[in-house]
DNA sequence: TCTCTTCTCCGCCAAA
DNA sequence: ATTTTGGCGGAGAAGA
């Protein structure tokens, strides 16, 4: 490198492939860093290189059987290694943790400034060490098994993706979004994270409706009848008193017990699930109906502008100005009607 | 935007 | 002996 680059070094990121792997998490890490790259082609701002290893390079057979093409990670030696992203594999429940990807991880992390786990890859960085003493999640499913078998780690089912030092982790599948945004948001400061987010989210949204609970909370409670049950209450009840003493006497339970069962049962608090629910509900009333934020915030059950407002800011980091904007830049034909004005 | 009030959530602990 | 329950208190977050 001559002394003064104008231009930043592209970031390496590297992408740890082995059979059996889960392709959303490649897919979905890979797809983020790569609107990134493009976006910052159009900027002055550092980019990224994503390269796609395995142990012997070549063709890697997927979970459900697609194949991806990847180089040798011997290509990698001497290269400097920016972010090492290890995707998880199938089944979730019982993840594979093949010995020669964890052998490489152990050799080669401290070469990389940050190690992330998408997914169950969690199992391959708690089996290399690295997470010893680290708090990391993973798939809400395989979250006991990580526990049982790496007691070493603090295994944590709330969060979609942990940061504990240099190790990143993130919950299951689409999740690997989430960590990889805000990877991009640490390099490259919140505005191009967002401007990521928002192609992204132009590519997610278009395959249609918004489902009556986020897919995540259904997934969280699909086994769980009572708390099944409770969801389905609240989000039909969403203009009411929904504070956790109420929730507790319609699940049955004294509000001591149903704060425990429900925090240890579903992987979050309950009051993070009403206001989750209420902002699905606001979501819903933006992108399906023209009605003022004044009207949203009421009929969702955040009583008030400024209550839609903070809960905007808190989950979603955006204000329910900048967020309705974003929808009516999609295209027409992913949207169920319109509601234009500015 | 600020202060004041209310609520959430979690540790603690005795009781079941 | 071990696990679950549920009341209490309080720090800090959310709301008025």
């Amino acid at each position: 490198v001559l002394g003064t680059t104008p231009m930043a070094a592209k970031r390496l990121i590297v992408i740890v492939l082995f059979d059996g792997v889960t392709l959303m998490d490649v897919v979905s890490v890979a797809e983020a860093f790569e609107i990134a790259e493009r976006f910052s082609r159009e900027t002055t701002l550092g980019s990224y290189e994503v390269e796609l290893v395995s142990r012997d390079g070549g063709a890697i057979r997927s979970w459900s059987g697609m194949a991806v093409e990847t180089k040798p990670w011997s290509q990698l030696d001497g290269r400097p290694i920016d972010t090492i992203i290890v995707p998880g594999g199938g089944p979730p429940e019982r993840p594979p943790v093949p010995g020669d990807a964890v052998a490489w991880l152990r050799a080669n992390a401290e070469r990389a400034r940050r190690v992330c786990g998408v997914c169950t890859g969690t199992f391959l960085i708690a089996a290399s060490g690295l997470a010893d003493g680290r708090r990391v999640t993973t798939h809400w499913q395989a979250i006991g098994v990580l526990a049982e078998q790496f007691p070493l780690v603090m295994a944590d089912a709330d969060p979609i993706y942990v940061k504990d030092g240099r190790v990143w982790t993130s919950a299951g599948f689409a999740a690997g979004i989430d960590l990889a945004l805000a990877l991009i948001e640490e390099d490259e400061g919140h505005a191009t994270a967002v401007a990521v987010a928002k192609l992204l989210v132009m590519f997610l949204k278009r395959p249609g409706l918004q489902p009556q609970l986020s897919a995540l909370l259904r997934a969280q409670s699909a086994d769980d009848p009572d708390f099944s049950r409770l969801h389905a209450w609240i989000a039909e009840h969403l203009l009411e008193d929904l504070r956790v003493e109420r929730l507790a006497t319609i699940a049955g339970m004294a509000t001591r017990t149903f704060e425990r069962q429900y925090t240890s049962r579903i992987g979050r608090t309950p009051g993070r699930t009403v206001a989750e629910l209420r902002m699905d509900a606001a979501i819903r009333l933006m992108t399906s109906s023209g009605y003022s934020l004044k009207d949203v915030a009421r009929r969702a059950g955040f009583q008030d502008e400024q209550n839609l407002r903070r809960a905007f800011l808190r989950l979603r980091g955006v204000t329910p100005e900048m967020f309705r904007k974003q929808v009516d830049e999609l295209p027409a034909s992913s949207r169920h009607s319109v509601s234009q004005t500015s």
